[in-house]
RNA sequence: GCGGAAGACUGGAUGGCCGCGGUUCUGGUGACAGAAUCGAGGAAAGUCCGGACUCCCAAAAGCAACGGUGCCGGGUAACGCCCGGGCAGGGCAACUUGACGGAAAGCGCCACAGAAAUGAAACCACCCUUGUGCUGAUGGCGUGCCAUCGGGUUUGCAAGGGAACGGGUGAAACGGUGGAGUAAAAGACCACCGCGCCUUUGGCAACAAAGGCGGCAAGGCAAGCCCCACCGGGAGCAAUGCCAAAUAGGGACCGCGCGCGGCGCAAGCCGCAGGGGGGCUUUUCCCCGAGCAGGUCCGGGUUGGCAGCUGUAGCCAUGCGGGCAAUCGCAUGGUCAGAUGAAUGGUCAUCCACCGUCCCUGGCAUGCCAAGGGCGGGGACAAAAUCCGGCUUAUAGGUCUUCCGCGCGC
């Protein structure tokens, strides 16, 4: 019973393991790729080549106009963990995913409006694709 | 109690759920999983000074240039920092502010106004002398002019001289006030004050006090150049070292070739000359040119990873001792972030500060204060990036200590 269950959590977990975009050429990438914006932030969504990496990518940005350093961390930490909570559920395989915070909406936001606005996104985009 | 001065501290708390980055241990061939433990600030900020550390310039000394600092003494690894003192402003006071060396080394500037802006000179006014207008007497005649002699008390003009007190201008005019003096006056003279010099005393010193002398000759700006003293080579952890990948425009050696002289069959060696090596000089020292049709070896930029990377000029806590203090010495114990698209959190609840508003109670100088309750808002400035010591700037609110002035009571 509790073996299955954790075979259930674990065999997506493993094929769509949700990494996290470092380099400059990957996020220059998702900026020329399709995007959608909501009130507390913008998302890119770039379908990969097959050869390029494996699971579900997603990185984030906060440029300066969304604050000084302690404004810009906090966004970013919003965004991420929305991320987390949402992209191993709904989040497509070989796919880039891009969060870009906006000024004051990020950190201001309640949180339940910043979950239903992430999955409202993807849900526009993966149509779109289609 | 009110008002003020100086200094120190704090920078929301607790809990639930879900997460992140180190280190250690356990399991596993491994990817990884689990457990334990640690995980931002007083400014982490600005990157403004001072260092540690690393690389580069061939090394050292001197000079020049450039940059910085600038009362004195102490502290420190060092500083432009800190502490104490002096001097000068501010404040009744506690206290506070200060690019605070040199203006008789030199250059430059000081608008406007004013007579004159620095070896002084003299516009108005003042005083003296002389002449004259003027006036008196005598004489002449063409009766209001001329000549001669005299006067200057008052007044006008001119010339020469005295003096620099007064006026006026200015930010500033070759000391200030008073006296005596004179034709009028002036440090020309006298007293006190200021200024400069010398001596003595106190102090490590900056400096202060006292006494004497000088008669005053020496305006400001050095944050304009400058002079004097002291300090400083440059760049910075994206320093720097190593590994891997992928590839050429690079480098080294060999070969051909190569200033002069000597030795030698030759390879080569020695000497001299020349050139190069941080701005210059000296000394010491090092290197040897240009070219290629070749051969061999090394390997740059770039990207990724590892080291540097956190343990010490330490820091923290407690105690003792020296010192007015900054701070120093000793003893014991502890040691506390190391990320790199960058961890140290996200979310919810309750509470504590704080703000706004309403209700009720009390006080009175009738719109304020104090206590309680309801509702709503809501966490200051700001996040390590090689590491230390400082400075500067930002900071809601709260806490504590010492001191000063005023009022009241004893």
């Amino acid at each position: 019973m509790e073996s299955s269950d954790a075979d259930r959590d674990m065999l997506p977990a493993v094929s769509c393991v949700v990494s996290t975009l470092k380099k400059r050429p990957d996020f220059q990438r998702a900026a020329r790729a399709k995007r959608v914006a909501m009130p507390g932030f913008i998302v890119q969504m770039r379908k990969r080549a097959q050869s390029e990496a494996n699971g579900i990518r997603v990185g984030f940005t906060c440029s300066k106009k969304v604050g000084n350093a302690v404004a810009r961390n906090r966004a970013k930490r919003r965004l991420r963990e929305v991320a987390r909570l949402t992209l191993p559920k709904l989040g497509q395989d070989g796919a880039d995913y891009v969060l870009i915070g906006r000024h004051g909406q990020t950190a201001a936001l309640p949180f339940d409006q910043l979950q239903q606005d992430f999955c409202k996104a993807l849900k526009i985009l993966h149509g779109r694709r289609k």
